[in-house]
DNA sequence: CGTAGACCCTGCGCGC
DNA sequence: TGCGCGCAGGGTCTAC
C-alpha cells in the first residue's frame, strides 16, 4: 500500500465519511504489529468522535474529542477497508473500529488488514503530537514550505550517503519511499549512488522539483483509482501510475533506450538508466 | 558521529 | 505438483 500519495489518497477516502462520526466499538484479534497494539488505550476512545482526518509523513491521524489522536501506519503491506455489513472476515483483519454518524444509521466497520503486520496503530496525546518519538525527529513533508533545495541542500552538505538513501531518509524529507525515490533520481537525471557532497545547487533544485512532480503525479492517479476502489474490492495503487523506471530492469529507459538498471543499496532495489542519471 | 546490514513478518512468483 | 529461494511499497536497532 504505502508511500505518501497512497496514505493520502488513503486519507482522503477516509475523511469525509469519518469527521464527525462516533466510535463505537473496538475489536483487536491480533495485536502483534510492530509494537503491540494496546487495546485498552483504543477502548478509551470508544464515545468521541473525529475532528479531523490528518496525515504526518506516512502517518495518518484521526484527532478525536477524547484530546487523543488514533495513529495509523499501514507499514509495508496494510490496508484500511470500509467493510459491507457484517461481510466475513478476512486473513489479516486485525482490528476492527465501528462508527456511527447521524446520515447513515447503520454503523460503519472499518478493517485494519495487514498481511506483513509492519504497520502501526497507537493512540497518543493530541497536545503531545510534535514532541512525541515517532514524529520528534521528522523532517518537513515534501509538499510543505519547509520542503526547498536549500533544505536538501544544507542538510546534506558535508555527507558522502549516496543521495538515493537520503531521499528515503525521514529525517531529512518525509513520505518518498522506495518506488518514489527512483523515480525521482530519474526524472532529475542524477544517479542514484551519486554522494551527496558531490550534488550542487541546481542539480538540488532539479531533485526537489522532481519528488514533488513525481508525488503529485501519483497523488492524481491515487485520487482516480480510489473511486473504483470502494466499490470494487481490488488494490490497484501503483499500476495505476505510469512509472518510469521502478521494477523495469532490462527494459528500455523512457528517454534514452538504454537497458534500465537494478541496483542492491541499503538492501533496498534501486532502478536507474545507466546513460542518462549521472 | 554516520552508515550498512540485520531484522520484524507473510505471501508470491520463479526455477527446478 | 511441491519445494526452496529471493523478493516485496517501511522503519528501527545494532555493530562498526
Amino acid at each position: 500500500m504505502p508511500e505518501l500519495p497512497e496514505v493520502e489518497t488513503v486519507r482522503r477516502g477516509l475523511e469525509p465519511r469519518l469527521l464527525g462520526a462516533r466510535l463505537e466499538r473496538v475489536e483487536v484479534r491480533e495485536p502483534r504489529l510492530r509494537e503491540p497494539v494496546d487495546r485498552g488505550s483504543l477502548e478509551r476512545l470508544v464515545g468521541s468522535s473525529v475532528e479531523a482526518v490528518r496525515r504526518r509523513a506516512k502517518y495518518l491521524i484521526i484527532e478525536t474529542s477524547a484530546g487523543e489522536s488514533l495513529v495509523i501506519h499501514l507499514g509495508m503491506s496494510g490496508r484500511l477497508v470500509w467493510s459491507k455489513q457484517s461481510s466475513e472476515l478476512q486473513p489479516h483483519d486485525h482490528i476492527s473500529l465501528w462508527w456511527s454518524s447521524r446520515h447513515p444509521a447503520a454503523h460503519q466497520e472499518l478493517r485494519y488488514n495487514d498481511p506483513r503486520r509492519f504497520g502501526l496503530v497507537l493512540v497518543i496525546p493530541r497536545s503531545g503530537m510534535e514532541t512525541h518519538r515517532l514524529f520528534s525527529r521528522l523532517g518537513p513533508d515534501p509538499f510543505s514550505a519547509a520542503f526547498t533545495a536549500e533544505h536538501l541542500h544544507s542538510v546534506t552538505r558535508r555527507s558522502r550517503r549516496p543521495v538515493k538513501n537520503m531521499l528515503m531518509d525521514a529525517r531529512v524529507v518525509t513520505g518518498i519511499g522506495n518506488i518514489y525515490a527512483s523515480e525521482a533520481l530519474w526524472l532529475s537525471r542524477i544517479h542514484p549512488a551519486t554522494a551527496c557532497r558531490r550534488i550542487a545547487a541546481p542539480r538540488w533544485r532539479r531533485l526537489h522539483d522532481a519528488c514533488r512532480d513525481v508525488l503529485g503525479a501519483a497523488l492524481r492517479q491515487g485520487g482516480a483509482t480510489l473511486n473504483d476502489f470502494r466499490d470494487v474490492e481490488g488494490s490497484r495503487g501503483y499500476f495505476a501510475v505510469r512509472l518510469q523506471v521502478y521494477d523495469r530492469a532490462g527494459e528500455g529507459c523512457h528517454r534514452c533506450k538504454a537497458t534500465i538498471r537494478r541496483v542492491v543499496q541499503a538492501g533496498r532495489s534501486t532502478y536507474y538508466c545507466p546513460r542518462c542519471q549521472r
